[in-house]
DNA sequence: TAGATTGTTAATCGATTAACAATC
DNA sequence: TAGATTGTTAATCGATTAACAATC
């Protein structure tokens, strides 16, 4: 899956383009990243042709390209439900990345964190999200909230209209088909490790 | 690829089990997880045959043995170097599976956490980390740091002898063939929830 | 022009799905 | 026994790789 391969695509050119980079054959981005350079091409040719024969791609053209189709170019607000370690910790990784994610709400619904703030932005009570997403037009929803509780903060951010909902509780939620969903499940991540160490 | 479907596989018997159900056939399962029966069939079929014709799976059994197939019979001993927000996460998620992963080490650079401790176990200073493995097994090294010290921590990690890295680090690490690497990068999850998005 | 490297078609490979015989 | 459902083979589909003509 192309999609897949694309975040990792970015995240190298960014990296050659900081490097003072400028031009990259497939072959290159080939060996650095251990793809095939065919499929590399027919990766980027997918969405149209970004290169040149005989030259390669320019890293920062096909940077930009590639932040265009990912939808980079975009403003997402984000609002985070459930302001524990982990909702803590994607609250301050959203807050380096301002032009594309505006940390818009945090949610909690333990009264010794409602009304403290992060990075100048308050925790509100959790039962202010249906108010708070009336009122306010909100992107991607995140739970970082338990998954007892992550259903009905699904339900709520569906009912708000946000556009994506970004899931780490460890829970398969059920959302309507227009709503796109991303689940990072911990816990998916590491058994799939622990399999490859055991089966090693 | 089956790998990345077993985690999901147990995730559903383990709740099954718990709500009591005893039998599930591929049909079933079929429809609460969305893929084709004949894929589930398929599936637990390359690891032997779990199930019974005309009957179905015992959800137990199918269980144990899945979790027999990822390696979760085996305890892991886990070293968690960067213990900021998500490192505490990590943390406090792994404590509340005991029996499979041990937190044995947390390691960070900031002095103000060195010295403090999380759920007993003592923060120590990440210049301790190469001392502590030549005295101590761990199976796996957790990155949570940021991704600059990542490449070090992970050869650290490799010269200390883990089997595995579970990398919460933006960047991508080398690592040699025999140890195993699971990324998390949540900028790639999100980017890839943001294409989603942008191209509906 | 000659060399390099893309864009693109065709071939291969692997994974998914369909079908059905085996059997509980 | 009849019905259900697996295990397993064969067919299909899609993704990856190879090859090479186009062209910078």
């Amino acid at each position: 899956m192309v999609i897949r391969r694309l975040p990792r695509y970015r995240r190298y050119l960014a990296d050659l383009e900081n490097r003072g980079v400028e031009r990259v054959s497939s072959g290159m981005l080939s060996e650095i990243l251990g793809y095939t350079a065919s499929q590399i091409r027919q990766d980027l040719n997918n969405f149209g042709g970004f290169g040149q024969q005989g030259y390669g791609y320019k890293v920062s053209d096909l940077k930009t390209e590639i932040d265009a189709i990912l939808g980079l170019g975009e403003q997402y607000r984000m609002a985070i439900v459930g302001i524990g370690n982990l909702g803590h910790a994607v609250s301050n990784y959203l807050y380096r990345y301002l032009d594309e994610f505006v940390v818009a709400a945090l949610f909690d619904v333990n009264p010794a964190v409602i009304g403290s703030e992060i990075a100048g932005i308050e925790i509100r009570n959790a039962n202010e999200l249906d108010a708070y997403l009336a009122e306010n037009a909100i992107d991607i929803g995140v739970i970082t909230a338990n998954k007892e509780a992550a259903q009905g903060i699904a339900d709520s951010f569906i009912k708000g209209g946000v556009r994506g909902i970004w899931n780490f509780a460890t829970i398969d939620i059920d959302v309507p088909d227009e709503i796109c969903l991303q689940n990072e499940h911990l816990s998916d991540g590491l058994h799939e490790l622990v399999y490859y160490i055991h089966s090693k």
